[in-house]
DNA sequence: GGCGCTATGTATAATTG
DNA sequence: TCAATTATACATAGCGC
């Protein structure tokens, strides 16, 4: 967008990539921030900063992702949370010699083992997420039983919730299945609030007030 | 940016901001969409969007938040292609014989790789389903941030889909024997939609009347 | 490789239809 | 209210340090 026009297309130079990388991210960052800002919505972008240098062969967890809000700390802290992820940073340092190698490998392997756990608690996690955002999803809750190693107790607490949820889901929709027709007005809005209970503040000075529409 | 500068500021107008809104959002998809082209990075924006006219309270269900990639359905399609899970499968097969070390290193190092990436997919994927699984998104991951399910695991989100469902028995109760009333901003989480089927299915019509309620 | 600069391409606020 | 137009404010590609 400066001295020459943009070709919407894969950077090929390394270098340049990156720092077109860098401006642009900012920019965009900068966008949402404005976007959010302006017309107070609830926005966020999430960039994966590009591949180190190959060189870099590692490096634990990628950077956490570039994300906006950054001032909206929940949100980073919940990224960063499992961005974090502990330790390992050092494998960099890597020789050649024999009497090293085997020190080497023992050590990626422990990595291997951590990085696989924390796998299978995301994967747990993530299912417990698609679980709160949907009843469908929680029919995967089963492969949790397969796939993971979790307490027979949990089977037992699943199988449960699916029922109460069944019976409460169709009780639910027999008895208000009539009432649609009120729902135009009477509809707060309602709706989202997977799980929790959201108590949330909405900061927002002044949008309250938004009489006026047009 | 324009005819005059902006004031980085809650825009109080309403109908300007809603067509600021507009304009910004496209412009902010755009830039997503180039920022991801030109560097080949995993990016995305999610943007929910103003709260309706707000004539009267009256918006049953959001609409779906404005995201990039392509719109919703991208977003699903990459959220159902980590869902499976790919995993390590041969992370056993090692052996330690000196000619073999270096081998089994790059092997691990790789896998090593591998599993940064699918972590950090699935942290894509775990923000994503917490943001679709609710307008109001952010708030919520606070409130599941302190409830520390993130740092846990199971029981914690166990007990939450139990105070989910007491929640939802005590709003059956509830709406069933007060909807006469037309609570009109009754906050009653309600919803159903959450727990009951979330479809990230992004058929932003105008929401079928869920048994919502409210 | 990052920083700053500047010429230009873009995004967009205000205006008009 | 939305679309097209216009005048400006911004963002940023290419360079030099």
């Amino acid at each position: 967008m400066a001295r020459k026009k943009v070709k919407l297309a894969w950077i090929s130079n390394d270098s340049s990539r990156r720092a077109t990388f860098k401006k642009r991210n900012k920019g965009l960052m900068k966008k949402v921030s404005e976007l959010s800002t302006l017309c107070a919505v609830t926005a966020c972008a999430i960039v994966f900063p590009p591949p180190p240098p190959t060189t870099t062969t590692n490096s634990h967890h990628q950077q956490p992702a570039e994300i906006w809000p950054s001032s909206a700390s929940e949100v980073k802290r919940v990224i960063g949370r499992f961005a974090e992820l502990p330790h390992m940073e050092r494998t960099k340092r890597m020789m050649n010699q024999e009497g090293f190698l085997r020190h080497t490998a023992s050590k990626l392997k422990e990595q291997v083992k951590r990085q696989q756990r924390e796998n299978r608690e995301q994967d747990v996690k993530l299912l417990m997420y698609q679980c709160l955002g949907g009843h469908k999803a929680l029919h995967q809750l089963d492969s949790l039983k397969d796939l993971h190693c979790l307490g027979t107790s949990v089977d037992d607490i699943i199988n449960q919730l699916y029922q109460r949820i069944d019976q409460l889901e169709f009780d639910y929709n027999t008895t208000t299945y009539d009432d649609d027709h009120h729902h135009q007005n009477t509809t707060t809005t309602t709706t989202t609030t997977p799980l929790i209970n959201t108590t949330y503040d909405n900061h927002h000075d002044d949008d309250e007030a938004t009489a006026t529409t047009s």
